[in-house]
DNA sequence: CATGAATGAGACTTCATTCAT
DNA sequence: AATGAATGAAGTCTCATTCAT
């Protein structure tokens, strides 16, 4: 196992204990869900690639389903989740004066996380149509969380005269959508093409800031 | 079968002779692969669902494959296609002299085929990663075909000073990602919000025009 | 295929239309049913068996409960169902005016019915304890149907003076685990001993008589 | 575990030396098996239902079968066996004058044992036409032992003139189904209908009685 | 003695595809 | 062209049993 893809493994599941063989068996089966889908990995598959026998998966996850969610629930409990937590409350907190500064703080700093759990997320994604747990519990924490805290601030801000004045909610599409945007370009869509991060970044922030920023 | 799902039958596939059969297949087919996805859904049961035979589908698609592409050739080719070729051609015979005017144009005379199109467009990003022939249609369509594009446009009006000055790409990303954006928002994420399409429309095109308008 | 084996198919299928390889799974499944026990014969044995593919018994039979069910099922309708209707309903149009005529003819009339469906009545009675749908089928049947019938009859009797005055159910419990004893003993329990099934028909109906018959 | 259940362990295991976790094992087995058969209960569900670990089972029996005969063959030896020999040998003694008072005292006198024995009885019923072990056992038993010493004793009461003149096989076999037809019907077929046990004895005697005694 | 992770054979079942009718 | 029975490879999952701790 390679010393990064074990922090991965640590990074997503590190409170519980977890076996060494059902550490193998979690990134052979990230592996093989992100490359080929969920539906069209078979067990077999994932357990040959992790060098165990195929009885040992569901020793440790009753179903091909429980796998899939030992995967991605930690996602968005511990990845998403303190995303929000963390660094929204730093902006309510005052920590940033402007948005632009936070905006800058949010991007650079998950730009690691996300490419390191680059599989997951993808997995994610691609498994949220289909599976109505993961779609509520997402929902949930974009719908309610993400975009609840974000009109908070939104609000704040407008009131300090440096954002538009149209609802909280468009403003927060907006923004989620470009930095989104620019993530998806970067790591989904084009992650071969050569890119000059800092001044994506910046140029992002830029755009946004005039798309929503107030003159005078 | 409804009239509207004939529509879409036909504005996909009327330049093909489809027999009644094979119109019922490829609905059932669209129908179950967006809800359940392409790997999970089975041809038995598609053809359960357009009352058909099981062989009377490989009657007509040599394989699974072929009835998938069969469904999402066609949108590249013909809906996504024209939607550049048509507007932006437009746009660059100097029909549209402001840009927002062709973003207005483009936002809402496609949000109809849109919706209605929405199944398949569904079925083609869930399967993109995983087909490389789509794949391969797909870059070769966005990448080059309308990233091409939409940069020349770009220039052109980086040239008459209505955009400000970063690369093409950029700006090209930033615009198409904005849009994209309200479009997954609007039809995919929260397809069951109350939308006011008409000012969302408006207030997505202002914030595209601040963001890359140059101000004198 | 040998013919008797073909009449036993035919006796207990004869309405719906078997395919020839549903025949022969069919029989399979009898035989290693009856020779293993539900529980430990493999759908992968039946089919080797019946000579057949192993999806080819799942194209008829959703689960392999449901090929037990198919052979069970018929055996309650068709074979006790008319054993009940049929004979008794004689008894009650008084074509038997002694009791002892009837029970010589049913006990005679039913034992090549029985020694015929011998591996199914084996199944069935293998399978009624874990079974509730079966359980149920047999409960209704033996408990409202047949203890039902028989008690009416047994009042009959015991009107006219030719049976003792205990209540019926009493009397219809001994008569019937006495014939089924005797029927049990002779096809299950010691099928390979030497019988004069005549003269030991002749015993049973004797001592049902005394222990039964009414003295003057 | 309950009273009533450490004495049905005592009574059938008692001389051997069993752990606290052994006899665990054996009545969480013998729920299992009983209810849902042995081919059909899983040497897990059984750790589980016992509290112990899977291995454990396996270090007090080698397999599986070793465990079902573990708990089927002492039924045989200690509980059948005994039945015998002890109270035929009273008749045998002339404990007993009349038959009638040896089938009375039989039937009583076991009625408890074999509720409380039920769930192992039924095991054993299940498993007798599957395990040739048990198969042979069991034959031996009922064949050569019961009808054996049965036949005896009915021989000395047909001296006596109290048993009408037919093989003793005959006669015995009459017996024994009458009173296990009862027993089958009382505890096994209709366990929750209302049942006066002294009556139903009762009148089981006097059936046979009738059925087999001889009148002057 | 006891544990429980690991095994691998094999269970039931699904499914894309073929082919005789 | 259409059917649907048949296939057999492959899928998910279970389970009795072993063995290092």
């Amino acid at each position: 196992m390679f010393e990064q893809e074990e922090m991965l493994i640590q990074q997503l599941f590190d409170e519980e204990k977890l076996t060494e063989k059902q550490g193998k068996i979690l990134l052979a089966a990230i592996e093989s869900f992100s490359e080929k889908g969920y539906a069209s990995t078979s067990t077999s598959e994932i357990a040959k690639k992790a060098g165990v026998a195929e009885g040992t998966i569901f020793r440790h996850y009753k179903t091909k389903k429980d796998l899939l969610m030992a995967i991605v629930t930690p996602i968005m409990a511990k990845v998403i989740g303190p995303y929000i937590v963390n660094d929204f409350d730093k902006v309510l907190n005052q920590q940033y004066d402007r948005i632009e500064d936070f905006l800058r703080a949010a991007i650079d700093n998950r730009r690691n996380v996300i490419k390191k759990l680059l599989p997951v997320v993808k997995i994610m994604l691609q498994e949220i149509p289909f599976q109505p747990e993961l779609r509520e519990q997402f929902i949930d924490l974009i719908a309610k969380n993400l975009f609840g805290r974000v009109s908070n601030i939104i609000e704040d801000y407008q009131k300090k005269g440096q954002i538009i004045d149209i609802p909280p909610a468009s403003v927060a599409r907006l923004m989620i959508t470009s930095v989104m945007g620019y993530l998806f370009s970067r790591y989904i869509l084009f992650p071969d093409a050569l890119w000059d991060d800092e001044l994506e970044t910046e140029r992002t922030i830029q755009f946004i800031m005039n798309g929503l920023g107030k003159r005078e």
